[in-house]
DNA sequence: GACACGTGGTT
DNA sequence: TAACCAAGTGT
């Protein structure tokens, strides 16, 4: 798009913004430790789901510093059911490094912000133009997908050829004043009007400025890249109970054996004992190495869809006396405070 | 550069 | 209902 163009066409966003932006939490701060805190769990995530995560996590880590002195448990348990759980990780290593290195401020030097654990491109821009009023682009699904139905970007999403011409671009619209409210208010576009399908464009203040509009290819774009069908993997839980009906859960670290379980999935979280496999004999070593005995019963079938693994899990139930090493005995309907990914409340619901 | 990493809502 | 997708990062 052309400057003069820009120009415009920014002066009209920010209008729009101003009288359709929603009244969300993290909008209500200048604080960019909290706007740090809003954008890691807006990553890849919905809006309403933040929403009831956001303000509770503030509220039990107020601070930088609050959350560099937490245990990983404890912050891990405060994200339990958001996902991508390798974010509340990289997130409590970033805070620490900001006491470390920074005396517990947020760094306003770009530099210093992106080589945070857990700050990509993304999260630095946010924290920088919306924090500290810098000029720093931010490009995420939805000014992706603004910016390529606006300049016909036809390189599919994700490319290097797609990426170049789209940080580009969002670094125009963010070099003037008020970056941070040009990024929010690309971004709030994209969620509100310029929407993946059904796009509102009666609705949008940038639609005579809009290539893909004029050119009635607004459905086309973007082009999105290609993705791989999710992989099935069998996966052997074993729900083992004792006296009083509290479950063995254990903590879920990586190994060197691989598989499904050896690697950063669900990496730091408490769970059920599980195994990739099949079959009453896995089920029986699990129970083996547990100190627990199997039950006779058939096992209850769970389906788990990950980004890149359909999970069907086989829950086979088992009875237990006392929990070895760092296993737990906890009641399954008193799982608050701990740090339990959905899979596993899933689980423990099948076997009640 | 492709892939791993969760979950839940929408179509 | 299967597919898609939602304010990405690290390896």
């Amino acid at each position: 798009m052309k400057a003069a163009d820009r120009s415009r066409a920014r002066a009209k966003l920010v209008a729009w913004f101003g009288e359709h932006a929603r009244a969300l939490p993290w909008r209500q701060t200048s604080d960019p430790y909290a706007i740090w805190i809003s954008e890691v769990m807006l990553q890849q995530t919905r809006v309403e789901t933040v929403l009831r995560y956001y303000d509770r996590f503030l509220a039990r880590f107020p601070t930088v510093r609050a959350l560099a002195d937490a245990s990983e448990d404890d912050v891990l348990s405060m994200w339990s059911g958001l996902g991508y759980y390798r974010r509340a990780r990289l997130l409590h290593e970033g805070v620490k490094a900001v006491v470390a290195r920074h005396g517990g401020r947020v760094p306003e030097d770009a530099e210093a912000r992106r080589a945070l654990p857990g700050v990509g491109r993304y999260t630095a821009g946010a924290i920088g133009s919306i924090a500290f009023d810098r000029p720093e682009p931010i490009v995420d699904g939805n000014v992706a997908r603004v910016l390529s139905r606006l300049d016909v970007i036809e390189h599919a999403i994700g490319t290097p050829a797609s990426e170049k011409a789209l940080w580009a671009e969002a670094s125009a619209w963010a070099a003037h004043d008020a970056p941070g409210t040009v990024n929010q208010a690309l971004m709030e576009l994209g969620a509100t009007v310029c929407t993946p399908t059904s796009p509102r464009c009666d609705a949008c203040p940038l639609r005579a400025w809009c290539g893909a509009r004029r050119a009635d290819r607004v459905d086309e774009l973007p082009v999105p890249r290609v993705k791989k069908a999710p992989k099935e993997v069998s996966v052997v839980a074993l729900v083992a109970r004792d006296r009083a009906g509290h479950a063995l859960l254990v903590k879920h670290e990586a190994n060197d054996e691989g598989g499904l379980f050896g690697g950063d999935l669900f990496k730091g979280l408490w769970s059920v004992p599980m195994q990739e496999g099949e079959g009453r004999g896995v089920a029986r070593e699990l129970a083996e190495l547990h100190g627990a005995a199997l039950d006779l019963a058939e096992p209850r079938q769970v389906i788990h869809v990950l980004t890149h693994r359909r999970l069907r899990v086989l829950v086979h139930q088992g009875r237990i006396a006392k929990a070895r090493g760092t296993g737990r005995l906890v009641d399954p309907d008193a799982l608050d405070g701990l740090g339990v990914a959905t899979l596993t409340k899933k689980v423990l619901a099948s076997a009640r």
